[in-house]
DNA sequence: CTAGGGTTAG
C-alpha cells in the first residue's frame, strides 16, 4: 500500500502540535480512514493520539468513519498505560467533534468512562449527555450495556436499578438481548437473585449467557440445588457455563461434585481453559487429595496453564493444603508474576506447617522486596503464624503494623487470630479482655478460640463463661459441646460434664464421627473410624498396632489416659485410644509402605494428645515421617519430634 | 456491547 502519510507511522511518536501544512489526502476516502484506523490502534501515547484526532477531524472522510474511528481512539486512549492517561474532559472534547452529536461515539464515551474508573463515571456521563443534547441524541443498545456494567463494578444495587430504568425509559432497550443480560448481570453481582431472575423470566430469546447467569446467581448465594435445577434445563451449555458449575461448588465446599463435573465436560469434549482448571484446583484444595493433585498439576504444566497467575496462586494453595508444603514453595519461586493471592497463599501454607520464622521472612520480602501490598487475608496468615508458634511479640506487633502501616481495620476474624495468640501463649485474662475491648462484635471464631486457649490451659472455669456465649451463637455447632465438656473432663468435673451431655441430647445433636484417611500407594483411599474393623485387612493391623505398641512402651511409652473423656476404668481408656482412627491409618501406612517412608494421613477432627506422642515415638522408633492434617494444621513427625513443637 | 477464576479462621 502506497503511504501518503508516511508520518503516521514512524515510531518515535510525532510532536502533539498539528503540522500547519497537512499533506492533501490523495487516497480514496475509504482507504484513508482505514490508514488511520490502523494508526490509531497501534498509537504508543497520547501525544501521538493527539496528533491523529486533529488529523482525523480535519481530513474528507466519509460520514460513517469518523465516529467510529474515533471511537477507536477513546478505546486506545482508555487502554493506554497507566490509566487514566486521558482525562474525562479530553474524552468530551473527542466527543464534541461530531456533529450532530452520534449515538455510537456517545456509546464509546461510555465505555471509556467505564474504562478509566472511578466505577460510576458512565452514570454521570451518561447525565451529562442527556442534559446536554436531549432527545436529539439517541442511544444504542450497548450504551445500557455499559451501564449495567458499571453496576456491576460498583456491586450497587440503586446503579443496576437505574441502568435498568433507563433502558426502558430512555432507550427502550431493555428488550434487547445483551441489554437482558447485561441487566442480570448486574443484579447477580449486587446479590439481588430476585431481580436477576425476574429480568430472566421476562426474555423471550435467551441464549447461554442468560442461562449462564442464572446459574452463577444461584452458585453465588449458595443455592446449589436451584443451580443445577437451572443447569440442568439450560439447552445449550458450553465451556463458561459448565465451568459455572465446577466453581460453584468449590465454592460453596463441594469438592467432590466440582471434580465430578469438571470430569464430565472433560469427557464430552469441552475445553479446558485457566478458568475451569482454577475450580478443579481449588476442589483439590479442599479434598487434600494428593494424586488428583498430582493429575491436575499435570494438566496446568501440559496446557502452559501454570504459568497464570491465578493458576499458580492455587497450585501453591493446593500443595500446602495436600501436606507438601515443598513442592508449594517449589510452584511459588517458580513463578513469574506473583500477587497478594499468591503470596498470602503461601504465607498462610507456611503457617499451618508450622514454618513461622519463613512466613514471616515471606511476608518481609513480600511488602520490602516485591512491593505487593498485603490486605486482610494475608494479615491471618501473618497472625497465624505468630500463633502457632507462639511468637506473641511479633503477632502483637504486626496486629498494630496492619492497622497503622497498612489501613486495614481488624475484622472479627484476626481479632481471633489475637486471641489465639494469647490464648495459647497462656494470657487467657489478656485475650478475655481483648474480646471485651473488641471494635466489633466478637463472632463464634474469637469465642472459640478462647475456648481452645481454656483447653490448652485448664481453665474450667472461664471455659463455662465462654461456651455460654458459644452456644447462643451457634447452637448447633457439635465441636463447642465436646470441647467444654473435654474441659470439664480433664478437671474431673464429671457431673457437669454430663449436663453439657444433657445438653447435647437436648439439641439433638451427635458427634461427628472421627475418621482419618490414608491415600495408599495404589491411590485408593482407605477410610478408617475410631474403633472400626471395618478395614478388610482389620486383623493384620490391629496385630501390628498391639506389637507397636508393646515396641512403644518399652521406649517409655505410657498412655496419656487423660485424652479419654468418658468415665471409664483406665483399661478401658486404654483400649479406646488404641481404636484411635489415627493410630489404624497409622499402622495399615506401616504395614504397607513399611519403615523409612513418608505415611500421609487426614484427619477430620483435632488430633489427640495421646495420638499425638504416639506419632512422635513412631516417627523415632520406625525412622518414617508422618504428616498429619488434622481440623486445624499440619504435623510433621521426623524423629521423635513435631513441626508444630507441641503447640497446637 | 452480554456469562465462569484464587487466598483466611477456633
Amino acid at each position: 500500500m502506497v503511504r501518503l502519510i508516511p508520518r503516521l507511522h514512524a515510531p518515535p511518536p510525532p510532536p502533539p502540535r498539528v503540522p500547519a501544512g497537512l499533506p492533501l489526502p490523495l487516497l480514496p476516502a475509504p482507504a484513508l480512514a482505514a490508514t488511520l484506523l490502523e494508526a490509531v490502534s497501534s498509537s504508543p501515547s497520547l501525544p501521538h493520539l493527539r496528533h491523529l484526532h486533529a488529523l482525523a477531524v480535519r481530513l474528507p472522510l466519509p460520514a460513517t468513519s469518523l465516529p467510529f474511528l474515533l471511537s477507536r481512539l477513546l478505546r486506545r486512549l482508555a487502554a493506554l498505560p497507566p490509566p487514566p492517561h486521558a482525562p474525562l474532559p479530553y474524552a468530551l472534547n473527542v466527543f464534541s467533534a461530531v456533529s450532530p452529536p452520534d449515538p455510537f461515539l456517545a456509546a464509546a464515551l461510555l465505555r471509556f468512562a467505564f474504562l478509566t474508573q472511578p466505577p460510576l463515571l458512565p452514570f454521570r456521563v451518561f447525565s451529562h449527555l442527556r442534559r446536554a443534547h436531549g432527545a436529539e441524541l439517541p442511544f444504542l443498545p450497548f450504551a445500557f450495556s455499559t451501564l449495567a456494567k458499571s453496576a456491576t463494578a460498583s456491586r450497587s444495587l440503586p446503579a443496576a436499578a437505574a441502568a435498568h430504568a433507563v433502558s426502558v425509559l430512555v432507550g427502550g432497550f431493555d428488550r434487547h438481548r445483551f441489554v437482558e443480560n447485561s441487566l442480570i448481570g448486574a443484579y447477580v453481582a449486587c446479590g439481588d437473585v430476585g431481580a436477576a431472575r425476574k429480568v430472566f423470566d421476562e426474555m423471550v430469546e435467551k441464549d447461554v449467557i442468560s442461562w449462564t447467569s442464572i446459574v452463577v446467581a444461584y452458585t453465588r448465594s449458595g443455592d446449589m440445588r436451584s443451580a443445577e435445577e437451572v443447569f440442568g434445563r439450560c439447552p445449550v451449555k458450553d465451556m463458561v457455563a459448565w465451568t459455572a458449575m465446577v466453581t460453584g461448588y468449590a465454592q460453596n465446599a463441594m469438592p467432590v461434585k466440582a471434580l465430578e463435573v469438571f470430569d464430565r465436560m472433560a469427557e464430552l469434549g469441552m475445553v479446558i481453559d485457566e478458568v475451569s482448571l482454577t475450580g478443579a484446583i481449588s476442589a483439590c484444595a479442599q479434598l487434600g487429595a494428593l494424586r488428583r493433585a498430582a493429575w491436575v498439576q499435570e494438566i496446568a504444566e501440559r496446557t502452559g496453564f501454570g504459568n497464570n497467575v491465578v493458576v499458580g496462586s492455587g497450585l501453591v494453595d493446593m500443595y500446602a493444603k495436600c501436606g507438601l508444603i515443598d513442592e508449594a514453595s517449589k510452584v511459588f519461586y517458580g513463578m513469574q508474576e506473583k500477587n497478594v493471592y499468591t503470596y498470602s497463599s503461601m504465607i498462610a501454607g507456611l503457617a499451618s506447617h508450622g514454618r513461622a520464622s519463613e512466613a514471616i521472612a515471606l511476608f518481609k520480602e513480600m511488602v520490602n522486596r516485591a512491593n505487593v501490598e498485603p490486605n486482610h487475608v494475608t494479615f491471618i496468615g501473618v497472625l497465624t503464624a505468630c500463633s502457632h508458634a507462639g511468637m506473641v511479640g511479633e503477632g502483637r506487633y504486626y496486629f498494630a503494623q496492619m492497622k497503622d502501616k497498612y489501613g486495614i481495620m481488624p475484622s472479627a476474624d484476626h481479632y481471633a487470630c489475637m486471641v489465639d495468640l494469647l490464648g495459647r501463649a497462656g494470657l487467657v485474662d489478656e485475650a478475655l479482655d481483648l474480646v471485651r475491648s473488641m471494635s466489633v462484635t466478637p463472632h463464634g471464631g474469637v469465642w472459640g478460640a478462647l475456648l481452645g486457649a481454656c483447653r490448652i490451659h485448664g481453665k474450667s472455669e472461664i471455659a463455662k463463661v465462654v461456651a455460654e456465649h458459644l452456644f447462643k451463637l451457634e447452637p448447633e455447632s457439635i465441636g463447642n459441646y465436646v470441647l467444654l465438656s473435654n474441659i470439664l473432663a480433664s478437671a474431673g468435673k464429671w457431673e457437669e460434664v454430663s449436663k453439657v451431655r444433657i445438653l447435647m441430647r437436648k439439641q439433638r445433636l451427635k458427634k461427628d464421627p472421627a475418621v482419618s484417611l490414608f491415600e495408599g500407594r495404589d491411590g485408593l483411599v482407605h477410610q478408617f473410624f475410631a474403633g472400626d474393623n471395618a478395614h478388610p485387612r482389620t486383623h493384620e493391623i490391629k496385630k501390628a498396632l498391639l506389637e507397636l505398641v508393646a515396641k512403644l512402651k518399652l521406649e517409655g511409652y505410657v498412655p496419656i489416659l487423660s485424652s479419654i473423656v468418658y468415665d471409664v476404668n483406665d483399661e478401658e481408656k486404654e483400649r479406646l485410644l488404641m481404636g484411635h482412627s489415627e493410630k489404624l491409618a497409622l499402622s495399615f501406612g506401616l504395614l504397607t509402605l513399611g519403615s523409612g517412608c513418608t505415611i500421609r494421613i487426614t484427619k477430620n477432627l483435632r488430633i489427640c494428645d495421646d495420638c499425638h506422642l504416639f506419632m512422635r515415638l513412631v516417627s523415632r522408633v520406625e525412622s518414617v515421617e508422618i504428616i498429619v492434617r488434622d481440623n486445624m494444621r499440619f504435623h510433621h513427625f521426623k524423629n521423635g519430634e513435631c513441626s508444630c513443637g507441641g503447640f497446637w
